[in-house]
DNA sequence: GTGAAATCCGAAAGCGTTTTCGGTTGACTC
DNA sequence: GAGTCAACCGAAAACGCTTTCGGATTTCAC
């Protein structure tokens, strides 16, 4: 393997300058358009491929952009993760820009990171995964002036850029499908509030309900760790209440199924006795017995939207407040939701009691 | 934010040469101690970063590495991937490398990106995984010249470095504690021989079958796409042979996942009539009803071990066929696998012809 | 006190681009 | 035919670091 072909071997064969060459490859408007098509045919012909190190260091850019995988800590992150970065990596290779992962342990390691960033700028813009109703990284991020977009919003995020799935109106559709199958006693499973989605879910359900004039007890509006046992705690919590629901709306895919055990311990069937309608989409929840019902947002195509807003934002230097978008989740008709049946449930005021 | 800092300035407040300071920081055998005392505490004192993009063209040295990120194709690799790259990226960052991740939609695009990094060398290894029985990456890449660490063997990968769980071993693991649980009609439903760890795994199941003298019809041995709906349709054909098993070891939990599927359909328990192993220790397994017995290896670890001998291999141009290396997967006990029960299989001499 | 060998540091030449600033053409105006 | 203005291109200075080479000290042996 000789060495890759620099600018100065396509500027010696041409008889050009090496600068008439880099400018002619960059489309400048002073290069006249008969010498950049020879550059350009020499340059496919030398297979040339410029030194991505004396470039960045040339021109101050780094044309990376750096994905923060988030810390181990809520299960199943796994398909999500994959396909969003999938994504995110397909939609800048077409501009020949890099995706860094970035791994850190704790908060205050990605806190650290994101320092240690705004010094070295060797990462020009980052998307992050996540967020929290009160998460610290959006003003720090803003602080060091570092481009970012985010998937999911936070009460931070009123000027910044980011992506996120419309949830107060998925969890309307989704409480709205419930009330189209005849259902009146629908719960649901939120997740905690540090989590900025689960208001704005817990909200469409609400919403939902108060447009068909249908009121719930208190009891109803649960909440759970986003893990299998939260779900199964809550759901069981759920049964325990003087007049349990038929349906349940639950935060996440995972969270219904531990959800779908609580309902099987109690000699139940998800999607006859209860309905349950999980969200995410994950493909696992096919797998089940019965195959879980949920709401999916696309996820590849999020990540590509992520990196195209990311790039229009330091490159072109887009406002990031005018980057801000919502998408709508769909429906996944699996076998969960069904319309309610009459044995339950049964009328258990003495039983309550016990 | 002012300019971050430079070489130069600690050189000037020191008055010493950017190049003393430069090599006092690389920790240069002709630098006095006193000095690289001094430059160190200067350095800390500005919160001095290196430029990257400076540093890497000077030194012809990338300290990047790309993980190649399988394309979409079998299902739930998504965990997989995630706990992969956290290892990886762990183990990088200790020494300030950066993990690139790449995502080929095709083969053939895995290829020219393989070529195109043997040209700028921006790259200076990678990690590849989901290896195939006959993977054309493994010759390529020789050929290129690109350092390089498998996750999985291959045909081709004797001469290459590798990390690999002990297929062999797991499933003759597996198979022995279904014996020891008291089975002898052990069946396994493995994966389509391109992959590479299809041969191994069958094999181990073979071994522990003949250590113990026991012998099995041939239509015992399945084979599976590696999906839900494979395990399916594998565990139903198993079902239908003159003598169906009383246990079946599963090339994965996916497809274990499926088998379950099909036993439910023929109104049979995973774990009561037939017993069911799965292998990837994947966290929803337990989310099952029953939940899945499986094998699990270590990922985290496995990432950072990847990390580790690609590094050593660039750096300290470390022999590839020095780092091979195999683990052990062991085993993760949940409910698919209890001894045999009486009443199964049924005698079914005239009903198998039916 | 001389020569040789260590020890430590500075000068300077890269690394391969980008980008600014002029300078040379030729066409065009009057 | 002098002046003006585009249109193109080259020279050269960055960008911030690494690394070679040699020079100046100091140390040590004799």
């Amino acid at each position: 393997m000789g060495k890759p072909t620099r600018l100065k071997v396509i500027a010696e064969r041409l008889n050009l300058s090496e600068s008439t060459v880099s400018r002619a490859l960059n489309d400048y408007q002073d290069i006249s358009a008969h010498t950049k098509l020879i550059v350009r045919d020499m340059a496919k012909q030398l297979d040339y491929q410029p030194n991505i190190h004396a470039k960045r260091l040339a021109s101050g850019k780094s044309e990376t952009i750096g994905y923060v995988m988030p810390i181990q800590e809520a299960q199943v992150t796994g398909q999500f993760i994959h396909e969003l970065m999938a994504g995110i990596a397909k939609a800048l290779a077409k501009y020949g820009w890099d995706l860094c992962v970035i791994a850190p342990q704790t908060t205050e390691e990605e806190l650290a990171i994101f320092k240690k960033i705004a010094r070295t700028r060797h990462i020009s813009g980052l998307v992050i995964t996540r967020t929290f109703s009160d998460d610290p990284r959006f003003q720090l991020l803003q602080e060091l002036e570092i481009p970012f977009v985010s998937h999911g919003r936070s009460q931070e995020s009123r000027k910044t850029a980011w992506l996120d799935v419309d949830n107060e109106l998925a969890f309307f559709d989704m409480t709205n499908h419930l009330i189209q199958l005849g259902h009146k006693r629908i719960a649901h499973i939120g997740g905690p509030l540090h989590y900025n989605f689960a208001y704005q879910r817990r909200d469409g359900w609400q919403r939902a309900l108060k447009a068909h004039g249908i009121k719930v007890p208190k009891t109803y509006a649960e909440t759970a760790e986003l893990t299998f046992d939260g779900g199964c705690y809550a759901m069981q919590r759920l049964l325990e209440v003087e007049s349990p629901p038929t349906a349940v709306c639950c935060v996440s895919d995972v969270v219904a199924i531990g959800a779908m055990q609580a309902l099987r311990k109690n000699g139940l069937r998800p999607g006859r006795e209860v309905s349950l309608i999980g969200y995410d989409g994950l493909e696992l929840g096919a797998w089940l017995d019965p195959p879980l019902t949920s709401m999916r947002q696309p996820l590849q195509s999020a990540g590509e939207k992520l990196a195209q807003i990311l790039m229009k934002i330091v490159e072109r230097g887009s406002l990031p407040s005018d980057n801000q978008e919502l998408v709508r989740a769909s429906l996944v008709q699996r076998e969960t939701a069904n319309a309610p049946i009459s044995s339950w449930p049964p009328n258990r005021t003495q039983a309550d009691n016990q």
